[in-house]
DNA sequence: TACGAGGATAGAA
DNA sequence: TTCTATCCTCGTA
């Protein structure tokens, strides 16, 4: 899978330790860095770089971590007060021109140990990284229905990864390309053929479909107990309760989406969390998703709104006390 | 025009 | 039977 062999930069050799390829590397790092990137928010990064995955143009923040200079990331996570800040959020605060430039000499650290401290550091940092990705992952598959591992796709949960991603990275339509495929057929393409079905975008979806195969395997070692856990120790048995072909009500969709701020916080975000009240920001949005949840392109916003009302009479949803629109308040908050 | 409320009905599980 | 989708009417902001 992996097309990095030899003469690797460090950052690709990060890449090579969890299966992916530099593109996939570069895209999630593109993606991850920029935080509405993997928002299905109105605003998305525009641009060509975004739209072709153009990795030569790309300086992704694993190479900046990653490379011989590695020692400010050393510096940086000594100095963060929190290991679990997620490393995407930590590159998007942390500036590396910003971080305080500390020499290890100073604090009579022997180069045997800067050594080790440094290797613990990318661990850790690896696994932040990994953590974020296979979350973004997993949602995906919780509103999708389907499993993480692409291999395991029929030909309609391709079309539906494929509607996905292309209504994330706003991608032009390229489902009838890639119509009749199954997902062991799609693992079985290279990036050329992606690019012959698909000129515009093909290698984006390539390089996608790169992440997803590489946290598959991540899955199936961690499974195994090769390695350690990434962080997020619950992230697939939670995954697995919502991908397991149980039909998901919307109420619990919607909590969904509400435990993901940092994706879904553009269409629906929390106004009290501790009394259950949720705002829709983005109406035509939720109901879109929904809709791609349960398989009804005809979903709408109007027909979601009806069903969130059935909710009333059974205590599960209601208006605040102060109605306010798009404004629901769930009953029994978490 | 968009949203909200609620009645009615159909279909799937 | 339950849950949801769908269609509808009417009211409100």
């Amino acid at each position: 899978m992996s097309n990095s062999v030899g003469g690797l930069s460090e950052g690709a050799v990060y890449g090579s330790r969890i299966g992916m390829t530099d593109d996939s590397l570069a895209l999630v790092e593109r993606n991850r860095g920029s935080a509405d990137l993997w928002d299905l928010g109105e605003t998305k990064p525009s641009g060509e770089s975004l739209e072709r995955g153009v990795p030569g143009l790309y300086l992704s923040c694993f190479d900046m971590l990653l490379t011989e200079d590695a020692t400010w990331l050393v510096k940086v996570s000594e100095a963060s007060p929190s290991p679990a800040v997620p490393m995407t959020r930590m590159a998007s605060q942390v500036e590396p021109e910003q971080c305080p430039v500390i020499d290890s000499q100073e604090q009579g650290l022997s180069p045997a140990l800067e050594g080790q401290e440094e290797e613990q550091s990318l661990e850790q940092v690896q696994s932040m990284v990994v953590g974020e990705v296979l979350k973004d992952i997993e949602t995906a598959c919780k509103l999708l229905n389907i499993t993480p591992d692409p291999v395991e796709w029929n030909t309609g949960n391709v079309q539906k990864w494929l509607l996905w991603t292309e209504h994330l990275y706003r991608l032009p339509h390229v489902g009838k390309a890639f119509q009749d495929l199954t997902g062991k057929d799609l693992c079985a393409m290279c990036e050329e053929e992606f690019r012959q079905r698909s000129p515009q975008c093909g290698d984006t979806l390539h390089a996608h479909l790169d992440i997803w195969k590489s946290t598959a395997w991540m899955k199936e070692r961690c499974s195994v107990g090769e390695t350690k856990t990434t962080g997020s120790e619950d992230l697939w048995s939670e995954a697995d309760s919502s991908c397991s072909g149980q039909p998901i009500h919307l109420w619990q969709f919607l909590r969904e989406l509400l435990r993901k701020p940092h994706t879904y916080g553009r269409c629906i975000r929390w106004l009290n969390k501790e009394k259950g009240i949720f705002k829709i920001e983005d109406s035509a949005h939720v109901a879109r998703l929904w809709g791609l949840r349960k398989n009804r392109p005809a979903m709408n916003y109007d027909k979601l709104s009806r069903s969130i009302r059935q909710y009333y009479k059974k205590g599960i949803i209601r208006k605040p006390d102060v109605s306010q629109r798009l404004v629901y308040q769930f009953v029994h908050p978490v």
